[in-house]
DNA sequence: CGGCCGGTTGACAATGGTCAACAAGCGTGG
DNA sequence: CCACGCTTGTTGACCATTGTCAACCGGCCG
């Protein structure tokens, strides 16, 4: 059960002033700031900085006062929790326009690292509390985003207390799909950004069992491996089924019924 | 894995209006309304309603479109997300001074239930609006709570996904020991408020797994049950060891080790 | 070419699930 | 007051899913 960590990469994280206003950044219509018309967020840029940090670099750690939220612009990084034996649990993937470093008692509740490189927009507390104040729809906005992302976590639970291994799998690999394409992306062949470690901490498997269950979803012909870090869904509506608990458990290669 | 669920009882929810001021409520300085002073929940009176609520009777259900936000002023409810074929998932117990029914996409994103007799605060969404653009402590007040409920579905989705059923219920015992203290009751002799059944949906197990870690628990001599419904921690520290995976697994019956 | 990392597969073990019997409270009704 | 039945909790025997340990494969990079 105790996974080794990944040895944290140890280039510093590179800070940069914003290049161009905020109207060009990549998630300009994505996640929070969509809130805001460009006269609204003129006021924003002056205090935000971007950041970059490489994979496996921590970008914030549990228990660290909570001084800034980050909205990730490019890359893929995981909200994770951890205990003293090295037991991991990945709560979250963040991808780009989620916020992170929401936090709990004004220190951040979580640690988060980077999986690719990736930038982020690293916002002060601050900042956020004024234009909370000043723009009720920001606010509201911010406040629907933390019940989406509470919402998330509750599924979440679903899985990893009532579901079993194929069905974690399945939900995974729909909810990829479906953000992928709330991104803006093509949502069939579907980016995994992480090892087959990761997801075995996000799902509460091991690795050996992510690897066998993933042959068992190719055998079963829902899903296909095309290249290392992509699957491609073959029927979606029967992956659904799986995820939802509505194929039986033991289904395996289909075969005619003799 | 099937869990029976307890039949809905039937008797409607009982509305009335506040018999006295907000400023008598129970849970006046508890939850969210601590954040507001006398004057300003003068305001909030008037739109506001207590409903009450029997054991086993839906207070929300996911999916409906979500107008309001509750209160608990008394009793105990849980949060639960379910599957069609009845595996069910707890995410959240709730007691006097928790906020329920913060949506999802203007639906709520989870059921709600409660387990005893309860009554609770209603709150028109339009008037939490109201509040937050006119209070920004408010507002702030009730960022940071679901903040915290973030952190706290965090730290259960490492307790679902990497622990055993032993530490489980000891982080279990532990949460319910730390929010009785913070209500401010006696922090030891924990109540439990839920059958075993409802335990084991809240930690992803069985209802035999978990009497069966009761019973282990108290051969180890960590907690003692001195009658239904009630935990008597013997060793706060021990537990807590346990359920932060520093005691041995296997570790049985104290034994002198030869 | 060789080593390393990520992934896959096999054999076996163990934690927790399933099914079943039974015990202990508790409320109801004779 | 006791008997009965219902619900909740406990325990046992057995089983299945998943974890553990180990070997091995293939691609990539030095």
């Amino acid at each position: 059960m105790v996974t080794t960590t990944r040895p944290s990469n140890l280039v510093p994280c590179h800070v940069q002033d914003l290049p161009e206003g905020c109207r060009s950044c990549p998630v300009r219509d994505l996640g929070l700031c969509a809130a805001l018309d460009d006269s609204e967020l003129a006021g924003l840029q002056r205090s935000v900085w971007h950041v970059t940090f490489e994979p496996g670099q921590a970008i914030l750690t549990e228990g660290e006062p909570a001084r800034h939220i980050f909205i990730v612009i490019r890359g893929a990084a995981v909200l994770q929790k951890s205990m003293v034996d090295g037991r991991r649990q990945i709560t979250s993937l963040l991808l780009p326009g989620d916020v992170l470093g929401t936090g709990c008692d004004g220190t951040y509740g979580y640690s988060a690292e980077a999986l690719v490189r990736t930038e982020l927009c690293r916002i002060p507390n601050r900042t956020l509390d004024q234009l909370c104040a000043r723009y009720p729809h920001f606010e509201r906005h911010l406040r629907e985003t933390l019940g989406h992302e509470l919402c998330e976590a509750q599924s979440r639970l679903l899985w990893l207390g009532r579901k079993t291994a194929a069905e974690r799998l399945a939900s995974f690999l729909l909810m990829l799909a479906e953000r992928a394409e709330h991104r803006g992306e093509a949502r069939n062949p579907v980016r995994l950004f992480m090892t087959r470690n990761d997801i075995a901490d996000c799902l509460g498997l091991t690795e050996e069992t992510v690897s066998r269950t993933f042959t068992q979803l190719v055998n079963r012909n829902l899903i296909r491996l095309p290249r290392r870090g992509e699957v491609l869904i073959v029927s979606e509506p029967a992956l659904r089924d799986l995820a939802e608990g509505q194929l039986e458990r033991n289904a395996g290669v289909s075969r005619s019924p003799v």
